[in-house]
RNA sequence: GCCCCCGUAGCUCAACUGGAUAGAGCGCCGGCCUUCUAAGCCGGGGGUUGCAGGUUCGAGUCCUGCCGGGGGCGCCA
């Protein structure tokens, strides 16, 4: 148990024994937090507030009792409580506390944060689903980078993960993508509705490109998009589990990319029996011609068509049937990934889902903001059709890695953000991920300054030792150090990784405030230095597997 | 017209799902390298959290109504 969570126990037991007994009303507030100013102590509850009304008595009055009742349990971990403000609950800890900590830290080794989720899932994470007609835009980093620190957060929280892309390599815009080859290659002008891009000139050797049929280009097409779209997300350092062909679901599999899919097998008829579960249910009906799901029913703004007049299904009707073949796959729960542009489907499937029998909580839809480009100060749109779009292979070119995945995952998916080109090229050194990178690889030249041997020393002393008298800096790293569970507990719940890479970011600076004002190699008495030793290596594990979170390297030196 | 998301420092964004005096980075101004990495550090300026109400001990956060931006409301995907 760490350090923190004991300390939340103690808390929770406190109020407990004052007779606060039952949790309140509504979902409980955290009932401890990392307060504002060190005025208010290295840590703070609210469980007075919350509790009060619900024993008759004065939350300052509450809170003198709760911090009798921690007193004793901490008896010497702590150095003092206040009550405050309204009714707050200050804890002042001792320096024993932080040594008790540092331990705990070092000894979770690698582990440490991890596995604190309260209950593993079998997980499918399914993101980018980028349609095969085009390269990968900045728009889709942003839905690797997240989908994939996702995918790492809930994997160390204590899930399992399975990362899936659906390729929607079946209907009107793959045949579009084949006539657009075809016209580029003749010199003819492309279709309306076709793709404008230069990229399209590349896809299929000219000479085929001219001779061959609409049906065989749209194929070519695919498939050599999709090695692309591989190939980008490799240097992205973004691999998925499974690749599944929307053709697979079909009966008839005119695409034929089915075979790579891991689903290929068992999938064919799964649009026909989708359609026959929802028949039996009584879901749909016909009416104009079109079969229809009685999406409105069940919360839908309106009900929508399966199969059109012509006998063509609907994407809607194999999205339908690919989400049952996942739950066929007997995962737990479905997380799909999508653009703001989709959120107007999400209850269309969230209806079908249950229509099903699928249990509503079982299927969750992110939806991620948009990425607004802007070049030369004015704003561009990207639009593959078009053909004016930057790709997730030119940042990556222009600033890297490590400095897009940063950018990308430095906000909350839930708002817009704004890639500035130029901008992007002109600060990718000023980008927070090096400050982060610089606060690891400084670590690591000062354990190599101290030598490997004088490390592993300082850890068996550190055992031993009793509390020095800390240094604020000291203090104040290892209450962020401590931080981190929660941090990923937090991040994969509200399935925010952006939170990491801001607790990276802060994690560094805690560290560079320490650097800065303590001594650690050559630091007296040699208690103190194996002690500082020991704090530099916890942090240095902590923000490498923060960093690899995010997917971003954590080198030795700079 | 209806529905969803967003609006926080000059710019890009945070803020522990209701906590105390709203924080970082970039940019701007001024300082700091014989000492474990200056990709760094220190100091300074910068805010009516779009607006108006409401809920309560307490609101950037929750509710209502406006304003502004984006998206959706296809037998497109």
């Amino acid at each position: 148990m760490s350090a923190l969570s004991e300390l939340q126990g103690a808390v929770r037991a406190a109020a407990g024994a004052v007779g606060a007994g039952g949790e309140g009303k509504g979902r409980q507030a955290p009932s401890l937090q990392r307060p504002p100013k060190p005025d208010f102590g290295d840590y703070s509850s609210n469980v007075a507030l919350l509790v009060a009304p619900t024993v008759g008595r004065s939350p300052r009055e509450v809170a003198e009792q709760v911090g009798e009742q921690l007193r004793d349990a901490l008896g010497e971990r702590l150095e003092r409580v206040e009550v405050a403000g309204p009714g707050f609950l200050n804890l002042f800890l001792a320096d024993q506390w932080f040594l008790a900590a540092l331990r705990g830290v070092l000894e979770a080794g690698d582990r440490f944060g991890a596995g604190e989720a309260a209950a593993g899932e079998r997980i499918n994470l399914e993101f980018v689903s980028a349609n095969p007609t085009g390269p990968l835009t900045v728009a889709h980093g942003r839905h690797a980078a997240y989908g994939d620190s996702l995918a790492r957060v809930l994997e160390f929280a204590g899930h399992r993960v399975h990362r899936e892309f659906y390729i929607n390599d079946y209907g009107t815009q793959v045949r579009r993508l084949g006539e657009s080859i075809r016209a580029r290659a003749r010199g003819e002008p492309v279709p309306q509705d076709g793709y404008q891009g230069d990229y399209v000139a590349d896809l299929v050797d000219p000479q085929l490109a001219r001779e061959a049929d609409v049906e065989e280009l749209a194929r070519l097409g695919v498939a050599a998009c999709l090695e692309e779209i591989e190939a980008t997300l490799e240097r992205f350092g973004v691999r998925f589990d499974t690749w599944f062909f929307e053709s697979s679901l079909h009966s008839s599999r005119p695409s034929g990319g089915s075979a790579e899919s891991e689903a290929g097998g068992g999938a064919a008829e799964t649009l026909g029996r989708a359609l026959a579960d929802l028949e039996r249910a009584g879901a749909v009906y016909r009416a104009d011609g079109a079969l229809w799901l009685r999406t409105s029913e069940l919360g839908d703004d309106r009900d929508r068509v399966l199969e059109r007049t012509s006998g063509e299904h609907t994407y809607f009707a194999s999205d339908i049937a690919y989400h049952q073949h996942k739950r066929a796959r007997g995962f737990e729960r479905l997380i799909d990934v999508w653009g703001a542009d989709h959120h107007g489907y999400v209850a269309r499937m969230k209806a079908a889902w249950q229509a099903l029998g699928g249990d509503p909580d079982a299927l969750e839809v992110v939806i991620v903001q948009f990425v607004h480009l802007l070049e030369r100060g004015e704003r561009t749109s990207m639009s593959k059709r078009q053909g004016n779009i930057v790709t997730l292979d030119e940042l990556i070119e222009e600033i890297g890695v490590d400095a897009a995945r940063f950018f990308l995952l430095g906000r909350s998916h839930d708002t817009t953000v704004e890639v500035d080109l130029d901008l992007a090229r002109e600060e990718s050194a000023e980008n927070p991920v090096y400050y982060v990178q610089y606060a690891h690889a400084r670590i690591a030249s000062v354990l190599r300054k101290a030598g490997a041997q004088r490390v592993s020393q300082a850890l068996e002393r550190l055992g031993e030792l009793g509390p020095p008298a800390l240094d604020p800096a000291e203090r104040a790293l290892i209450k962020r150090l401590v931080a981190f569970s929660e941090e990923v507990v937090e991040a994969a719940e509200r399935r925010a990784p952006h939170r990491i890479a801001a607790y990276a970011l802060e994690l560094a600076q805690e560290f560079t405030a320490f650097y800065r004002d303590c001594r650690v190699v050559g630091a007296e008495p040699p208690d103190l230095e194996a002690f500082r030793l020991g704090l530099c290596l916890a942090t240095q594990r902590t923000i490498a597997t923060a960093l690899g979170l995010l997917g971003v390297a954590a080198p030795e030196s700079m």
